[in-house]
DNA sequence: TCTGGGGTCCTAGGACCC
DNA sequence: TCTGGGGTCCTAGGACCC
């Protein structure tokens, strides 16, 4: 892109089938093979190769209508630790080109490279260059979309897939939202687009030749935020990994294996969650003052969320337990239990002070103790045995995130 | 054997204080 | 002993993102 310093240049990158392509890089029999990457129990399609897209396979789907759509493909247990050591190392590569990165998500991350161009020559130099030594170090691709904002260079790695570069220069712009879909807006999920359509709303330039004052009393704050993004105008900056706010709250939850309506097996689960919680918070050095308890029901639309401010901060396991079963206690279970979740907000950070007294101080230190072997051995190799009754919590709680779910990509947008 | 998990932000209504 | 308004905190729920 070219810039005569008048406007930014704003990089968007996206891994393509990040979970996948790590696990294909690492096992070179599943290279060229259909193969989905899938969590433990109850689970979905968190990401599919490319092979499997061509054969029907797409995220969200559960493990029977993927292997009824691609009777070849290959299932694999997602691994955290893998995806993540890889995104770590391919963001310190990007911060070869500009201090300016932040990460978005596991498998996607903005640059701001304006001030980079008298070094590397242009944007698209810097592009071909991170690909490469993507392809090269992981044997990965990704897309990347150049634009004069964060908005617009996300709309344009999502162009191309895979392993693209599409470039939307600043006269372009008009050009290419004119007839983009409003659905393809970061931002425009898919009740946003009904109550647009409802307008008469349908494209990107339909949306910003609409009167704001409109937008601003049926939508409030986001009314404003649509208009601009209609537009092609988001003045949002690159914020880097030191400079970004601190997390907000620590939540886990789990769908189990089977829907479940003992108190008692709750009980079990929550515990569970709440050590999580906590073994998080405490990592963080984080302290919470509102707990959050959810549940899914069975027939999985109905959902109960009820949450308790205390009067002081917590994030000791056995606390974050004590509130979750008294919220528990407030509600009346109306169907079996599908899922549990446990969340601790209204964060505190603050350094680590010694209670006053003494009791207080052994519970500090066994929790410390609890948290050190559970790092090193894994969750649970150590848990709160009394509050157990003596039985073994039921599974090791490790989850597949996810770096997406969401239907792919845009289709037929004229760029060049 | 349908339908995951971890987050953020916004709104609306009620309680409570000044 | 009537009445209004603003600010803040809290809860519940929804939409959206990856």
């Amino acid at each position: 892109m070219s810039n005569a310093g008048t406007h930014n240049i704003i990089m968007h990158v996206d891994m393509n089938a990040f979970f996948a392509s790590v696990e294909q890089q690492g096992n070179p029999e599943l290279r060229g093979k259909p193969i989905a990457v899938i969590g433990r129990g109850r689970t979905v399609v968190t990401t599919a190769s490319y092979e499997a897209r061509a054969c029907g396979v797409k995220t969200g789907m559960n493990t029977w209508q993927a292997r009824q759509a691609c009777p070849q493909l290959i299932f694999v247990i997602g691994d955290n630790q893998k995806y993540t050591y890889t995104s770590t190392r391919i963001i310190s590569m990007m911060r070869d080109y500009t201090p300016l990165v932040e990460v978005f998500s596991i498998d996607e991350a903005f640059l701001d490279v304006t001030h980079s161009l008298t070094i590397f020559g242009s944007a698209e130099r810097i592009a071909h260059l991170l690909k490469e030594r993507i392809r090269e170090q992981f044997g990965i691709t990704c897309s990347i979309g150049i634009a004069p904002n964060k908005m617009l260079a996300k709309l344009a790695s999502e162009m191309k897939k895979p392993d693209g570069l599409t470039i939307i220069e600043p006269d372009r712009v008009q050009r290419v939202l004119e007839r983009l879909p409003i659905k393809e807006l970061c931002g425009v999920g898919r009740k946003m687009e009904r109550h647009l359509e409802l307008l008469g709303i349908r494209t990107c330039g339909e949306l910003g030749r609409f009167p704001v004052a409109v937008l601003r009393k049926k939508f409030g704050i986001v009314g404003d935020k649509l208009s601009r993004m209609g537009r092609g105008i988001d003045a949002s900056p690159v914020i880097p990994a030191d400079e970004s706010e601190e997390v907000k709250s620590v939540s886990h939850s789990m769908t189990l294996d089977r829907d479940i309506e003992e108190r008692q097996e709750i009980l079990k689960y929550l515990l569970q969650l709440s050590e999580m919680v906590g073994r998080r918070a405490r990592r963080y050095s984080v302290w919470g003052k509102t707990v959050t308890l959810s549940i899914r029901y069975a027939d999985f639309d109905s959902w109960v969320g009820k949450q308790e401010t205390l009067p002081h901060f917590i994030n000791q396991s056995d606390d974050i337990y004590r509130e979750v079963t008294a919220i528990l206690d407030t509600i009346s279970l109306t169907q079996p239990v599908r899922l549990l979740g446990v969340r601790l907000s209204n964060l505190r950070y603050e350094s680590n002070q010694l209670p006053l007294f003494e009791e207080k101080r052994k519970k500090l230190f066994l929790a410390d103790a609890m948290d050190e072997l559970n790092d090193k051995y894994g969750n649970f190799t150590v848990t709160f045995g009394s509050l157990l009754d003596g039985e073994e919590p039921k599974s090791k709680g490790s989850h597949v995130i996810s770096p997406a779910w969401r239907p792919d990509g845009i289709r037929n947008v004229e760029v060049k």
